[in-house]
DNA sequence: TGAGCTGTTGTTAACGCTAACAATCGAGCA
DNA sequence: TGCTCGATTGTTAGCGTTAACAACAGCTCA
């Protein structure tokens, strides 16, 4: 590393000179080009690491158009599933010599969804990836035309734009029809955020279940992912089942972190869970074995998620349209599901 | 925005063709210098939105060496702290007009920072954020020398480095005086990971606090940050109870999700809260109002530290040197802790 | 022996921008 | 009237890199 306060970077033509080559020669060696007798080759190699020299990103980006780096537009960051496929997209990114710029929506307009790609675009990004984004962020998404190929993880299937995603309807099916295997009449759902993909897809996955099975769907409840809102919907329920409501049961609530709400509002109503109610939750927080009680609940694979929105990308720039099939989440048991009472 | 596939971006040159006048003027139009006629700056405004003009930022980069960017390196981005403080930097980087690339750490590893800083440097962003990284990582960020400044956030005060952070020590002391004034002989602690700053810092704080009352310090249990390690915590401690150990009535533990899981473990112990054992937390996460019982804890300011960081980083780059005073943390009381028991 | 390769190296010209300097014009003033 | 000065604009050079082309050596094969 330099000295704080160097005058200069090192450039290509210091470690020519180092050297005894010409700086395109230096140039062909970092650049690992055939055709450099193995002698000259050696002799620059060392030069380069004698001196220390990393080659200039701006004046490559300046000259090939591309900077080796993607730009990652996200809206919701601080909740675990987006944070969690960040993971999974830098590693994969650097794995791939891509380095991650990241842009964070102040709100899901299309204005601040525009303003982010404008900028990404003017930076020389590779491309876009839009993550967890929704509402009208979205939909923007859908119509703008960028001369970078932008990339969706995590908003659902989309005919229009390029998408990874994992499939909501199944994860939702499958903790919908594992509440109906134990026997419960129906099953109430606390949705997400009305213009959440993921949050639409699972109220989708919830009633196919539902009526395959010929249940009865209820009137959804509405959250908006956080706590509180789980907590509401979950004294609205015992309102229910205090109001001699028979089939309240069993909840799919549309994340954990709602479901947590709900299990504190249960206990504080003094209905036990699995006892009185069943809970099912989604995402499988790393709390969620510690919830009381534990939660069953519908895991997503983020860090896959985020490989293969990497993959997608990598290959849009190599221009092989590669279809993508999504991941699937994975029911995980606990001790927050059980048998229904016997009806009185 | 160009249609896709357009074949060039636009340059300086073509909008001033458009305009009339040199690129020169229209590269100080885009860049306000005075001395522009009012006339002309007006002309070429709307040369500019006509066209759709955006500055290429690695052309700019590569003639003042600057980007207008930092690189932000960060270990446990899955985590509540982290997240939320990478959501207070962006907003204030954009803010100040930088943007933001990130490198997430795969190991602790000298050479995992050695290699994240590098990148950057090579990048040229315009100064490096350390955030929440520990162990060698952060060690060898005490003795990096780098052509930018590097700047630490959240990993304790520094002398060799400038750093901003939330004095973890007062908030410790904040919650161990807390049960102390409930009347709890003394208050045992469970611990983060031993080479995180942030964990020794509340250690310090809880130790000093027991000192100050004189109240006797206990062998403080460890834990990794994560739910399962607080679990394992709880059951050790309501051994130590069942053994007869008296003055087991009150926790200090150093996250909430360690809290959670020892809460967890407690309830499956027979164990009630407040009534047999007091809990405090450290985070306040949006979940801890839900638990069973809802958790006392500390409430760090992190979109604060967020912005603080980006401040010192503004200062250093005009070569002030900020001095920096901690983000102060705030006791939230909740349920989980109560008076301590008569002494039988 | 010489034409035609092939492999290796060097030279030159961009990429789009800003900084430094040069040129021009009109106003102000002795 | 002629000179200086400031405001405005244009011209030129260079940032560090890659791409395109040129040059040259040594080799093969007729």
């Amino acid at each position: 590393m330099l000295p704080d306060g160097a005058p200069r970077a090192l450039a290509l033509s210091d470690v020519a000179v180092h050297a005894g080559v010409s700086h395109q020669t230096v140039s062909r060696v970092v650049n690992g080009h055939p055709n450099v007798a193995p002698a000259t080759r050696e002799r620059v190699q060392r030069a380069i690491t004698e001196l220390g020299y990393r080659p200039n990103a701006a004046a490559r980006a300046l000259v090939t158009g591309s900077t080796r780096s993607f730009g990652l537009v996200v809206s919701h960051i601080n909740q675990y599933g987006p944070a969690q496929t960040l993971l999974g997209l830098e590693k994969a990114a650097r794995a791939a010599g891509y380095s991650l710029g990241v842009a964070i929506l102040d709100d899901d307009s299309e204005a601040a969804m525009r303003e982010a790609v404008d900028r990404f675009v003017a930076q020389s990004v590779d491309a876009v990836v839009a993550l967890s984004t929704y509402g009208q962020a979205v939909e923007a998404l859908r119509r703008f035309e960028a001369p970078v190929p932008l990339i969706a993880v995590q908003v659902g299937r989309d005919e229009s734009r390029p998408t990874v995603w994992v499939a909501q309807e199944v994860g939702a099916e499958l903790a919908t029809r594992h509440l109906l295997e134990l026997g419960h009449r129906t099953v109430h759902h606390v949705t997400g955020p009305p213009d959440s993909l993921e949050a639409r897809g699972r109220v989708i996955g919830w009633r196919r279940a539902l009526e395959d099975a010929g249940a009865p769907v209820p009137e959804p409840l509405h959250g908006d992912w956080w706590p509180s809102s789980g907590h509401a919907a979950g004294r609205a329920l015992a309102a229910r089942v205090r109001a001699g409501q028979e089939d309240v049961t069993a909840v799919f609530v549309a994340n954990d972190q709602m479901a947590l709400g709900l299990l504190s509002a249960l206990a504080d109503e003094g209905l036990s869970v699995p006892g009185d109610i069943s809970v099912v939750g989604f995402d499988d927080v790393p709390e969620c074995g510690y919830f009381s009680p534990p939660l069953t609940t519908v895991r997503q694979d983020f860090a896959e998620l985020g490989r293969r929105g990497v993959e997608l990308v990598l290959s849009r720039l190599r221009g092989e349209p590669l279809e993508s099939q999504p991941v699937l989440p994975q029911l995980i048991v606990r001790r927050s599901t059980g048998p229904a009472r016997r009806t009185v």
